[in-house]
DNA sequence: GATTGATCATAT
DNA sequence: ATATGATCAATC
């Protein structure tokens, strides 16, 4: 039985909401929304985000897309700890692996999805129960010419390895701040990707994360930290 | 502290 | 299987 809250309608009134629940702890969120906190995440390790999502009204579901539409707007939660350094690299998109000839940076999902993005800082550590962190200030943030210059030279180099079959040998450091890493249910699922002689093979899904001294620094220049 | 592969829930 | 929301946890 919990309350249905509708889409903002500015980005304005968005970063309000944002801003108004700052200083709360989630268990203080969940439950002025009637929903059950869990005592850890292991479980439920995309629980903060979902709350978060229903708290400022932003469209549930899995849709392809950004959490608000209309407003252009992406909304990431993200675990740090008492110094605001996060506790985790981000998780962006699922990386496309086949029928990428020709796909350009201006044109993808990465960019897209980090075009402008709603941060909510989540301010705890990994032994804290769930119920127990707090929310941070918010942060709307639009990358500048130098992030989005280095977003798109590691995404640029990334998928060139995919489309010239090397997807296997990319490890999680070949980006400065963007990280290639599986994304999947387990390790037996399986995606098609091309191989290295151009043939179609099966490897795990991968997904562009970012790296956390990205997004350190990140919030640290916002909060002049 | 960063890297890395693995994993969990839910909806479509 | 793919998309959404992510964190776990052993190892480097």
């Amino acid at each position: 039985m919990n309350s249905h809250i509708d889409p903002p309608s500015s980005v304005a009134l968005l970063l309000d909401r944002a801003e108004q629940l700052a200083g709360w702890s989630l268990r203080e969120l969940a439950d002025s929304l009637s929903i059950a906190t869990p005592n850890d995440l292991r479980r439920d390790k995309g629980w903060i985000g979902q709350l978060l999502e229903l708290a400022l009204g932003a469209s549930a579901g899995s849709k392809p897309e950004q959490d608000f539409p209309e407003l252009g707007v992406e909304l990431k939660t993200i675990p740090i700890n008492h110094q605001a350094k996060p506790l985790e690299t981000t998780f962006v998109s699922v990386a496309p692996l086949i029928g990428i000839s020709g796909l350009r940076w201006q044109d993808s999902n990465v960019r897209n999805k980090l075009s402008c993005v709603l941060w909510i800082p989540i301010i705890g550590d990994r032994a804290s129960p769930p119920g127990d962190r707090i929310i941070g200030q918010p942060l709307l943030w639009r990358p500048s010419a130098e992030q989005e210059q280095l977003l798109r030279q590691d995404w640029e180099e990334i998928m060139e390895l995919i489309s010239l079959g090397q997807v296997q040998s990319i490890s999680a450091r070949h980006g400065q701040v963007l990280q290639l890493r599986p994304k999947a249910a387990n390790s037996k699922a399986l995606t098609e990707a091309i191989g290295e002689q151009g043939q179609p093979i099966m490897t795990l899904p991968r997904g562009f994360y970012l790296k956390i001294p990205f997004t350190a620094a990140l919030l640290a220049k916002h909060f002049m930290l």
